[in-house]
DNA sequence: CTGTTAGCGCTTTCAA
DNA sequence: TTGAAAGCGCTAACAG
């Protein structure tokens, strides 16, 4: 069902139909009835392809992150969603699985599909980026921005939350204290990483390179990392896991060694969903955790390529730090200080 | 950057230039270097949403789910995804919070875009499907699938998978059996129902109405769903909680209640992810659940959709339904049993 | 082997 | 107030 067919049947010309559709110009009342009845009978819909190609604009934003089932990911897809549907526009989703590979070739087919705009968690290849840029297509980054890319990036206050975790563990009373940390390409690894040691630094406590474990931000990764800290002759008093997979991974080894955390090791973990509860809340004991503002992160993103494209407000290299909290719960009670406050 | 540019750049017709790029009809060397190095300077890249008008084809799915931030669409997406890149297709995301109105906006939208296919978690107003249903386009239905509407579907063995789950928890010595469900409307809650229900007759033990709890499907459901079956003055001594997000609710107020698991009352949950590990298995104790086979069923389906788009295979009204698995646990141990088997 | 041209469905001048 | 026609960028039939 296209224009013309409509034009016919109620026997107008197709200008007309469209003026009828989008009641922009004034059309005669009878005329307006004999148009709208015509679409009524044939249910047509303009066809957006069509309006896209004479437009020059699809109406449709791409995502690209690198895995959509990691809830960190989904739940930013939803704001950006969310704020998309608001503003009448849709969204193609993207996994890159960290893959420059796969992230090239899903910008090389945004471009393709004329979208109008790219909310990108990029894989830290520059060359993907700088090509991006010379398309001119808007892009608002999420989560991290590599180095020597400027652009908007909307993410947490990795490096204030940290510290501020950090912080939490010196003051109850614990001094070995480890880190698990995703690659250290990713600018919020680095970010949470700073915060650590410059908390660390700031307490008088030197930093003990071995108490830095890296993974590979998912679950085996926190697993394996939490086991190297572990088998350590001086192993750490109290861990604190940067991200929400690794934090499984880490109490995945934990549990599998009948190690129990709070009591044997402190836990402060990562939510990275917006409920309102989650697994980190009914474990026994419930875990301290960083809980990031992942939906605002998404709708905030959204907002911001969003207004750009729509109103033509600047897109402005700027950062903006949505702040995260620290939620403290039992598995950071110091077994120790707690006697001693008895 | 158009076809012309480069026709004009390279000296030859756009003719020439688009059979260079597609390398259907044979092209003079000379003048296929011409194209091609046009093509490189100009960095030309075929504008999909021209050939799309005119292709009639836009390769594009659209994904219509409740809600990506809940894991188990989140993996059924990572599914559809994967399976859609592999043919060439992009993914559109929409969201329904199973809000019908929403649905038929997405729906409408889709046409609009002129998708060639949809997947489709139904919210189970029927009017929108049958709509679809005119419109021609093929669709695959996910999880679920109102009553009186056909096509394929793909979904869990939920009956059966329930009726083992009920199964395990008399073997357990269990006779007081509570189940946790969403929505009675949706057809998976249904046959989940069905499967407990069979299971309990066939072992010659009555129903009590009041052990059947419904909730929202998601935290807060699952939680008050506990609540009052807790509450009840004969209360369960197990209890089936038949999705993900109501399993962490419930576990959610056991904890706000002091009440442990697996002593007091004895849980199985469900598991939505195809992780390998998941917050089920780090708890004390560790959950036993039903782990469903959710990117399996995002794959398939965009499997059976795209085999129909690309090849014409026809799309059959059919049910796929894909194997869960019971994974026995702690948390399903029934102490009196063990009691007795000391 | 290469070029001309019609047409995909739509919007938007411009003229009537 | 309405309509004719150009053109968005591309493909494919057809002519040369």
């Amino acid at each position: 069902m296209n224009i013309k067919t409509v034009a016919e049947y109620a026997g107008v010309s197709i200008a007309t139909v469209s003026n009828v559709v989008h009641g922009k110009k004034i059309v005669k009342a009878s005329t307006r009835e004999k148009v709208l009845k015509a679409i009524h009978d044939l249910n047509y819909t303009p066809n957006a392809i069509a309006q896209s190609l004479k437009a020059r604009k699809t109406n449709t934003i791409g995502v690209v992150i690198s895995d959509i089932s990691n809830p960190f990911f989904s739940t930013i897809i939803r704001g950006i969603e969310d704020a998309s549907k608001e503003s009448g526009y849709n969204v193609i989703l993207c996994n890159t699985d960290e893959d420059y590979i796969k992230e090239n070739e899903y910008l090389e087919v945004l471009k393709r599909k004329q979208i109008d705009g790219i909310i990108l968690s990029a894989t830290g290849r520059n060359e993907n980026l700088k090509k991006l840029k010379k398309l001119q297509i808007p892009v608002v980054y999420i989560d991290r921005i590599p180095e020597e890319i400027d652009g908007p990036l909307v993410t947490s206050d990795n490096e204030k939350i940290s510290y501020e975790a950090t912080q939490h563990l010196i003051a109850q009373g614990f001094r070995k204290i480890g880190i698990i940390i995703g690659s250290k390409i990713i600018s919020t690894t680095k970010e949470r990483l700073n915060g650590y040691i410059k908390c660390l630094q700031e307490h008088g406590i030197p930093i003990h390179e071995e108490y830095i474990a890296v993974g590979d931000s998912r679950i085996t990764g926190g697993k394996k990392a939490m086991e190297a800290l572990y088998k350590l002759e001086d192993r750490p008093e109290a861990v604190f896991v940067t991200n929400s997979l690794m934090t499984l991974g880490a109490l995945d080894y934990l549990k599998s060694e009948n190690i129990r955390y709070s009591n044997d090791v402190s836990i402060i973990g990562y939510q990275d969903q917006d409920w309102e509860a989650d697994w980190t809340l009914i474990t026994n004991p419930a875990i301290t955790v960083v809980k990031q503002p992942t939906y605002q992160i998404g709708w905030k993103a959204a907002h911001q390529l969003l207004k750009h494209i729509t109103e033509g407000e600047e897109l402005q290299s700027k950062r903006y730090e949505l702040p995260c909290k620290l939620i403290i719960r039992e598995s950071t009670q110091n077994p120790r200080a707690k006697k001693e406050s008895m």
